[in-house]
DNA sequence: ATAAAATTTGCAACATAATTGCAAAATTGT
DNA sequence: ACAATTTTGCAATTATGTTGCAAATTTTAT
């Protein structure tokens, strides 16, 4: 299990060390989206917050976990599912903010749509965020 | 031309004062988006920071601009086009970010399209934001 | 036009978030 | 077990955002 985490590293050729494996732990069994200050407070053994910073950053940029856009200013991190690479995301699926319970949940089935963007304008990559009552707060 | 810009604030039933019609100025000029960054540095008489926080925060409740949401931490602002009344946005246009020149972009023609979400999830408002190169950019 | 009432502004103080350099600690490869 | 490399934590610094309050400005009433 733990194991799991530990070749994830490995294959993305990052040295294992406690605060990366716990992080990634907490990824693994959050039940949606953290920001740097949920991190900071689940973290069992105390993580400085200067390594957490460095941690998701590094993380972001092997492809480990993929960015969520915010209107307000707390971006949120999430584990990316597959075939992103150092550099080369391709996390094109809507991401659910609760407006209740401000969960941030990836909707890994769910691909952002395409659509026709005015003449000159070449699109590289697109997000789309849903706000709204998750399927828990609707109840 | 600055009188239009007066009677927006009356219409909305605000005073107005010389920081509002300057920061409401700038939006009008601007070619993109704004960040509260941008409108301190721009501000030809220079506004108290705390003053620009108070002004987006009012404008935006008035309906007089948006936010744009980001993956950086830096919300940015822009002009609502019309039917945008105090509490009750209708901006469900795409929004373009160039990776050039980085400026942000409302494409107030591109309407976010729907998607069908997992059952039991209530949405009640969609974000869509592009990334690529502008029409400048591109040249 | 003037004065009173209401709103807005700027300052100071404070709180929180993020970045950087560097030495100590931990990890990796031999 | 050791040397080389990488990562971590701390301190210092900078950036960003919030709040209370008195002074200034704008609006409303006279
Ligand atoms: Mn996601
Ligand atoms: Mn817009
Ligand atoms: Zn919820
Ligand atoms: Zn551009």
């Amino acid at each position: 299990m733990s194991e799991a985490i530990r070749e994830l590293l490995k294959k993305n050729h990052m040295s294992v060390t406690d605060s990366r494996l716990q992080i990634l732990d907490l990824f693994y069994h959050a039940p949606g989206a953290l920001a740097h200050a949920d991190i900071e407070k689940k973290a069992s053994d105390k993580i400085d917050r200067v390594t957490i910073y460095r941690t998701l950053q590094t993380f972001e940029e092997k492809g480990i976990i993929h960015t969520i856009p915010s209107s307000d200013n707390s971006v949120k991190y999430a584990l990316c599912k597959d075939q992103c690479a150092a550099g080369h995301h391709h996390d094109n699926h809507v991401h659910f903010v609760c407006d209740n319970c401000s969960k941030t949940i990836c909707l890994d089935d769910v691909l952002v749509p395409e659509v026709k963007l005015p003449g000159g304008f070449e699109p590289h990559q697109s997000n789309m965020v849903v706000n709204g009552l998750c399927n828990e707060c609707r109840s």
